[in-house]
DNA sequence: TATGAATGAGTTTTCATTCAT
DNA sequence: TATGAATGAAAACTCATTCAT
């Protein structure tokens, strides 16, 4: 790799984020030094200013990234699949980053972003709003497919479950944090699936919960 | 009030917390000043040592009084309600705090105190983990009482409801921070109720949750 | 006692002033607060002022003290006795403060006095330059007696023996404080009367200080 | 100089530390601030954080300095002389530190660094503490030796010796801070060699000092 | 480009002193 | 007179950022 190629600078950028998450999850945004990147990285901390303007701009973009990666899963949408199991199967793909090793990393990154996002609206929460509504957004699409195909009472706020199931996965994150990761996610998500499988129009005919159980 | 009588020293400290709690939800904890504090408050910062030790005492305290708030309205319970009623009853409490003025303040006190804890694991975490597994147990409790009764599937993983409720409740206070409080708690909290009386066993018989709507 | 009354007013102000002596020792006298003092007296803060005007006067009025009572041992002077036994008679005075339960005490007062002499030369370091001045000049005074009664050799520098026996009581002081106390002190006069008593013109024929004089 | 040397590093280092001693010198440990001490360099406060943890860090390292300086001239023996001989001839290379132009700082030094001790006894106290035992012992040694040699009574407790002669040398420094310099300090060791001299188990034949003119 | 020494503004904390009660 | 809460001026220390090499 060229030193002065783009792609060098590009990788030694992403070097340096990463290094830094690393750092801030460790630390916290505010306690997080420049040298603690910099020491991360092995590079001085003069020389993390050639590829990020200011620490204020590395927490930015580490924030941007944690929203962007928060709920990928569920830009992957499956064919063939009924609305009801598109909306099951695409929460169980988000739920599978609450039970992984990095799990509580990343819920720590989520808060710590949360947290920013007070401070500076402008450049971290109206990012962070955007992608939240566009995630909450998405499931009450998916909620109403299933309505359309009877398989959700067509009643419901459609708006509500998708805050709902979204602010379920913020808070379980949350709980992990709070609890050091003593938290049972699956068990969590088992009986999401058999309350959502639950809100069908009749309360009943072949719903079986039972059956659908984990 | 004389200066030196005990009643004034207490109204003056609680007075300072009050100040502090305003200033750390405004500022956030590392952000916000001792003199940011005191002139909240209209005195001097040293005076702000004469009713606590540090600054990190002052957050030590904050962040305690917010868990012991956060969730007090679970402890009242009511007499002559089935379990389920029960269970539904006292979430309508707690969630009364996710709608009222302070909710978004509550909220951000919140979150700063769940990253606090990652950062002061013996200080503030264990005390916040006490108190959020306190309300996981507790709610587990009763939802056994209400399998016990027959309105809740005997079968059902109480902890898991336990922690899924707690959870949800969390959730939607950050996804309001978020969201600048641009999240409909109630609607939230409508389907949740829901959802729960549609874990009876038989999912059917008379459970009409347009009625309990609170 | 009536409260209003000078012996009251003086009383209370020894009080102060030995409190402060203590807390000096104990905390060093930049380290120690008025807080201190107030505190081992069972005083309130403010009502030091009332007797002293500031800290530093304060700090004047115990070095001054220390000063004084530095080697009052010196003035009783004991008649019907030879000059020699007077020198030797007044050091072991002296030389019993360095003995007793408060000699270490005494010896790190001294040393803070000197200290606080060099930060305020007119108001510690003159008196207490006096003070010294005066023992010096006293020892010399009894040296020259004994050189006229012919125990001491004439032809011998009283001056230096003066500030040669003052040297070594503060020396003895000194290393008391750095060795914690374990010096035996009573050693170190028997030999230095030995020593002084070796002064004696007759030791003698051939021993000609002045030639061996470097 | 290249700035990034590791003797550049030692070289600043040591300018600090110069500097550091100066002003400890002139304004006390506690009085001294880090900005006096800044400005006496030429660099900014935060700079000597790079070189020194702490302002306690930068008084134990001077302590330690001043101890160590203290009195190496002991260390320099000298072949063919005789252990009396070797005993004043140590006690004067000592003694000429207590005359040049710099006795009085390196007394001053020396009595803050005492009084630190009383305040520092772990980091201070105790090597300070070794220091002077290390010398005090090797003076007595110097002196059985001398017994050995039959130019020193041997019944004499050499260990009490030993302790005279540094308290002299401490007490002569103590003395001339507190007489601001005017001690006759050389007079002092004049006599200080007469009375050794006189310490032979016959106190009078043939003890020529003339002969033993250092 | 990278380095890392230096800057200097900003923060917590202490404490002599004052003064209303 | 005594009290003790409050003041406010330091002072130690940190760290984002700069810039000479």
């Amino acid at each position: 790799m060229v030193p002065s190629s783009d792609a060098y600078l590009e990788e030694r950028k992403a070097e340096i984020l990463n290094a830094a998450r690393a750092v801030f999850i460790r630390h916290g945004f505010e306690r997080a030094t420049m040298q603690d990147i910099a020491t991360e990285v092995g590079i001085s901390p003069g020389a993390i200013y050639r590829y990020f303007p200011s620490k204020d701009d590395l927490i930015t973009v580490v924030c941007a990234a944690a929203g962007a990666a928060e709920m990928r899963a569920f830009e992957e949408r499956r064919e063939g699949q009924s609305a009801l199991e598109l909306l099951i199967e695409g929460g169980r793909e988000v739920w599978e980053g609450l039970l992984d090793a990095e799990a509580l990393d990343t819920a720590r990154m989520n808060l710590e972003a949360t947290v920013a996002a007070m401070r500076h609206p402008e450049t971290i929460g109206e990012p962070l709003r955007e992608e939240m509504n566009g995630i909450r957004e998405h499931i009450a699409e998916v909620v109403h497919l299933a309505q359309a195909e009877g398989s959700i009472d067509p009643e419901l706020d459609a708006a509500a479950l998708g805050s709902l199931l979204l602010s379920l996965t913020l808070g379980t994150q949350m709980l992990m944090v709070q609890m050091s990761g003593d938290v049972d996610a699956d068990a969590i998500w088992q009986l999401t699936t058999r309350m959502v499988r639950g809100l069908g129009p009749e309360e009943l005919q072949g719903l079986t919960p039972g059956k659908a159980k984990q």
